[in-house]
DNA sequence: ACAGTTTTATTAGCTAGCTAATGAAATTTG
DNA sequence: CAAATTTCATTAGCTAGCTAATAAAACTGT
């Protein structure tokens, strides 16, 4: 498709952006996203956090966790609670009407059909060479 | 930071969105954005191209690809000019004002810096697991 | 005790990706 | 040759990420 090879960075980018795809595509029949589908399992996984706690959590910002929580909350499956200890903060838990045991599949799903055809030596080294990278680009980012 | 391993999918979105960031860093002086960055680049090397082969070069929708042509029309470093073949389309072009030399360095720079410390042969591996996933995400999209 | 600082959630606004739909030009088909 | 189909660019609208800024609650230090 490309005329010349891409490289590393639009590589990944390219990648991740077909794996959220196809994420996206199981979690539909939920009425999820795969963002709203990750918070919500989350949320299940740590009843009773803060907005920040699952902010810091998940490895986003607190505005575009907020959105997130409002849509599953307008959807009935997450709410605020108020806490005693501060005023500023909320426990957020799952309502009755969740049901994230399906999404936690998903993910394991999606992971394994992914390593499809990888021999598992290949996998070690791919994660690897990610968690190295990663290390590289907060460097990078900071110069 | 997060509580658990990331899933591999997890790992390569929060890996590409750090990427992006980075490079977001480096044209930012240029007052562009790594999309606005990857479209000028690609004008350059495919001077007179439409809109829809930019797009399918650069594997993203033609509404996306306009919305980004319109931003750099608006900075004037690209034009659409009519051709006489087919009156739907236009020839994009580069205009006076454009420089995309320094652009084209920092694709490198990135590049290099995200390998720094990772073998050769480790880095070989990396590229091909990639390529098999980017296959096996293409077929999970499909089932 | 109080001023200064930090934390919490929110608001506002920007970006870039997508899908569905549309109208017009061009091409294909029978 | 005309109808059907495809292509091209566009519009409209949705999503999720970010930053900057803000007000209020809570904490810290003198």
């Amino acid at each position: 498709m490309p005329d010349r090879p891409f490289t590393l960075v639009e590589t990944l980018i390219e990648l991740t952006r077909a794996l959220r795809a196809a994420f996206e595509q199981r979690v539909e029949r939920h009425g999820l996203t795969y963002a709203r589908a990750r918070l919500l399992t989350t949320i299940g996984r740590h009843e009773g956090a803060s907005q920040a706690e699952l902010a810091a959590i998940l490895g986003i910002e607190t505005p575009t966790l907020k959105r997130l929580l409002d849509a599953l909350e307008d959807q009935g499956l997450a709410e605020r609670r108020p806490i005693p200890e501060d005023a500023r903060k909320h426990a957020i838990h799952l309502t009755e009407a969740a049901r994230i045991e399906p999404l936690l599949g998903f993910r394991a799903e999606v992971d394994t059909a992914l390593a499809e055809g990888i021999t598992p030596e290949d996998l070690v080294v791919t994660r690897r060479t990610l968690a190295r990278m990663a290390q590289n680009v907060d460097r990078l980012r900071q110069a």
